[in-house]
RNA sequence: GGGAGUUUAGCUCAGCUGGUUUAGAGCAUCUGCCUUACAAGCAGAGGGUCGGCGGUUCGAAUCCGUCAACUCCCACCA
């Protein structure tokens, strides 16, 4: 058959997804092989691919067709997270503008709206990751807030609570005015801002003394419940231990109270305090019994509390006040100020600390067996330097607040009674059932309980799905939790090693006291060649799914899993998938080139043909072991290039070329068949990177039945490497490069047949002789005792070559070179002689060591020599 | 403020516990080739005082100290 001259991804990999798909081959069910387990870190549900999900989900699916390739059971589970916030909030953006407000909304009808746009928007995200030719199961898709994973998130609430672990309190948590949700620490973003310190004055009760307080937000003096000075700080010992201060504007009069935690050096060494609406005036607050004054409202707005600005924002109210403060004489001066404000990470406005009711889940115990089994390498991070960023966390672990003020999510199920109290319960009849128990009042119905209004942090249910993937949280024992838990690798960012990788870490050990994994791959940022992160808003990054059509999947996997090392940024350039193109239309032709060859049965294997099989059959058993050594330890752009190397370089470029017969005739049946075999199993050592055109190819290569892959045809094992031959077939093809560069030197066309002399000594194997011959294009090898002074010559390693010009060589030109060379070797061999000279040296080195550089002296020396007649005869 | 990491050819990176390394790869560059698989190709070549300084050692890109630049994480003195 014709294959086309350029590989055309396009419909050969929509052909083979196919195929896959309908035979379903990544599907799987437990059985008695050893199973491998991967699980997608769960995009968001309504998220749209980028080149990070194309990194990590090609790392993903190297490894899972790797896995399945080594004959194990593997199973990729795919899914989608509900993500909380930021779905809530982009169906609260589209109500909007169709001039439906969420408050105008019943949760119900809220929710309707919400399911609406994820059965809309939902899991495309999962339809691109086909055109990257992910194997996942598709029959597992999961979904976290789906039937299965909210009963699971719900039973592991009751549990915790049971457990005495899930507490609700009023605490100051980190409040998002947008969202008009309480944040966990973690989702809060720190970022330098530009701001204005302000000195404002506060007149001291009964005294015409001022105090001057600094402060970055001098709307919450409306808040503001005592000014603090230092005990030790001399500039305000005089001051009566129960002076008081008037707040400027409010008029409300203030105790000054004394604490240490005041820093002298810092600002004026006076600190308004406002315990509401500050983590640390909050702490004093509670130290000293001042009283809290929250003046906001839950969207940011000043609120009525104090009768002042009310209804206006809290932004536009720091300019309003700063006016009215000068006016009103009470602003001693600003200065401009740089400080780190908390940014909301999903809507991205400024943080505001609030007083709030909360669930908080307490860590402490959780963290214990996470942190050990980390620290124990049980759970091996690669690289090994986020282990010091996660102990780091994990020791200074702090309660997590569970709770949303949101609709999208699962409800909180804690339901309250009439006469106050509540009870946690799986479901409503049971809350009834435990609240009937609990008041001893048997006439209360379900209408009578009021399910908490809030959902719960979308971690508290992805921190569950390696185990609830499986349904083990609601089935512990189910056959399928036994046979795929522990997963096996994890591949993440490090961004959400606190989100994500830590809480299933203490999940894993909670309900199934085992490792969620057994290794987490951290993959770098995306960025562009600039370096730049990669952003909707820069519009730096490419479309994943263009870069698809134009360069094809596997190309543009090539492209990403060359320049990718665990926990490192990654510099992609777009000309990194034109290599990657490149590789795949190099592979291409190398298949058509094979194909092509008209089979002789009657020939002989000819000699040269039998020692370039036998040669590559080494440089490939070599080469694979390499490939699954990186791979091993993860460094799949390692094991990348190797295989690029190994295909372009070895494969295509010298035993390809070595066996490659005559133009016109035919090839020897015995050759043609080590060759295609060959061609096999480089294709499946390609596979799990290139996952489309090895498949194609592979098809073609054989007779194969409806229903083979490659994907299942095994690895085989790795056979011993004859290293002695690989050396001498290294200096043969030094010798081919020699000859070639005196071609290109002296423009002998590559075409024209030239004479090659040698002067045998012991680095001379002629038994490649055959092989040189083919690829240097020479018309003989001839031994000879004598130099030829008129040739052109090279040396190999201490071996002398002589190629006789038919013009005269151009000596000038070649004494600069011989002279040159002679220089480096001149300084090499005075290192080596420098520590061979040395007492020491020789005294305290290995033996092994001593020997080498004694090897070392002799090559050098012999080169010299040769270099040095070379010379003479040159300028006779 | 605390911690981690990075710094090697024009670019992206290898170089694992110091010794065939007066340093390798891929890409890019330059030169010559439309050679009958592939110009998305072939052959050849050039290019680095391994961030600076100091130390340990017989020997340092590799270990230690220090300085500099960049990146990230944590904390959050108003």
């Amino acid at each position: 058959m014709k294959l086309a001259d350029k590989y055309a991804p396009q419909e050969i990999e929509q052909k083979w997804y196919d195929y896959w798909m309908k035979h379903n081959m990544f599907h799987s069910e437990p059985d008695d092989r050893e199973p491998y387990t991967i699980v997608i870190p769960p995009p968001n549900v309504t998220g749209m691919l980028h080149m990070g999900h194309m990194l990590n989900n090609t790392l993903q699916d190297v490894l899972i067709r790797r896995a399945r390739m080594q004959g194990k059971n593997a199973c990729w589970v795919p899914g989608t997270d509900h993500a909380s916030i930021a779905t809530e909030a982009k169906v609260v953006a589209k109500l909007k503008a169709e001039g439906i407000e969420k408050s105008d909304l019943t949760r119900d009808e809220f929710l309707a709206h919400a399911w609406e746009w994820k059965e809309k928007h939902g899991g495309i995200i999962l339809q691109q990751l086909r055109k990257l030719g992910a194997s996942c199961d598709w029959d597992r898709t999961c979904f976290t807030m789906d039937e299965a994973r909210t009963a699971g998130v719900i039973k592991v609430f009751v549990d915790l609570y049971n457990k005495g672990k899930i507490y609700r309190g009023v605490r100051m948590v980190n409040w998002d005015p947008s969202a008009q949700t309480a944040l966990s620490d973690e989702e809060v973003i720190y970022k330098e801002s530009q701001g204005k310190f302000y000195y404002l004055r506060y007149k001291i009760e009964n005294s015409d003394r001022t105090l001057i307080v600094a402060t970055t937000r001098p709307e919450t003096i409306l808040g503001d419940s005592a000014v603090c000075v230092n005990p030790n700080d001399p500039r305000y010992a005089d001051l009566p231990a129960d002076a008081r201060a008037i707040v400027p504007l409010v008029g409300r009069s203030v105790p000054i109270i004394r604490d240490e935690y005041v820093d002298i050096e810092f600002g004026t060494g006076a600190l308004k305090v406002t315990p509401a609406h500050d983590v640390n005036d909050y702490m004093l607050g509670e130290k000293y019994g001042l009283e809290t004054i929250d003046i906001f409202n839950p969207d940011g707005t000043i609120n009525d509390k104090v009768g002042l600005y009310v209804g206006m924002d809290r932004f536009e109210c720091r300019k309003v006040i700063e006016g009215d403060l000068e006016a009103a004489g009470l602003l001693e001066k600003t200065e401009p100020y740089t400080n780190n404000v908390g940014y909301s990470e999903r809507t991205g406005v400024a943080i505001e600390p609030k007083l709030s009711m909360q669930w908080f889940l307490a860590m402490k115990e959780l963290a214990e067996p996470a942190t050990k089994a980390v620290a124990d390498d049980i759970i091996k991070f690669v690289p090994e330097k986020y282990k010091n960023t996660y102990r780091h966390w994990m020791e200074n672990i702090k309660d997590w607040c569970i709770s949303r003020q949101l609709w999208w999510g699962q409800r909180i199920p804690a339901y309250y009674l009439p006469k106050g109290g509540f009870v946690v319960a799986e479901t409503a009849e049971e809350a009834l059932r435990m609240a009937i128990e609990k008041t001893g009042d048997s006439s209360l119905t379900a209408a009578d309980l009021r399910q908490d209004e809030d959902v719960l942090d979308t971690w508290f249910s992805s921190w569950l799905w390696p185990i609830s993937v499986f349904d083990g949280i609601r089935y512990p024992e189910n056959p399928e939790i036994k046979y795929y838990y522990p997963t096996h690798d994890l591949v993440t960012g490090p961004d959400i090693i606190f989100f994500w990788i830590a809480r299933m870490i203490m999940a894993g050990y909670e309900w199934r006291n085992e490792r969620p994994f057994r290794n987490v791959y951290f993959t770098g940022i995306v960025r562009d060649k600039l370096g730049r992160k990669m952003s909707k808003q820069l519009g730096n990054s490419p479309d994943p799914l263009d870069l698809i059509a134009k360069y094809g999947a596997d190309g543009v996997r090539v492209a990403l899993m060359l320049c990718t090392s665990a926990g490192n940024d990654l510099m992609f350039d777009e000309s990194l998938c034109e290599q990657g193109r490149n590789f795949c239309n190099k592979i291409w032709n190398a298949y058509r080139l094979v194909t092509g060859w008209e089979v002789d049965e009657n020939i002989e294997q000819s000699e040269h043909c039998a020692k370039a099989v036998a040669w590559f059959e080494n440089v490939y058993r070599k080469v694979y072991k390499e490939v699954e050594e990186h791979l091993a330890a993860y460094r799949i752009s390692d094991a990348m290039m190797a295989l690029y190397r190994l295909f372009w370089d070895d494969f295509s470029g010298w035993y390809l070329e070595m066996i490659k017969p005559a133009y016109g005739s035919p090839a020897d049946k015995a050759t043609v068949e080590a060759t295609k075999s060959f061609f096999e199993r480089l294709v499946k050592l390609l596979h799990p990177f290139m996952p489309f055109v090895t498949e194609e190819l592979w098809q073609h290569i054989a007779e194969r039945k409806e229903g083979e892959s490659i994907m299942f045809d095994l690895f085989e094992e790795h056979n011993a490497v004859d290293e002695q031959m690989l050396a001498e077939v290294d200096l043969a093809r030094e010798v081919v490069s020699a000859v070639r560069n005196i071609r290109a030197q002296r423009n002998v066309p590559n075409k024209e047949k030239v004479a090659l002399e040698v002067i045998a000594d012991e680095n001379y194997h002629p038994a490649y002789n055959c092989l040189v011959e083919k690829m240097a294009n020479l018309s003989a090898i001839t031994e000879v005792s004598e130099k030829n002074p008129t040739a052109a010559a090279f040396i190999v390693k201490t071996t002398q070559y002589f190629v006789p010009m038919s013009e005269n060589i151009n000596v000038e030109e070649e004494l600069e070179k011989m002279n040159k060379e002679l220089a480096y070797f001149e300084g090499f061999l005075r290192t080596v002689m420098g520590k061979l000279s040395n007492e020491r040296f020789v005294a305290n080195a290995p033996a092994a060591v001593v020997e080498n550089e004694k090897n070392k002296q002799r090559d050098a020396e012999a080169k010299i020599a040769a270099l040095k007649e070379r010379i003479a005869a040159l300028t006779k």
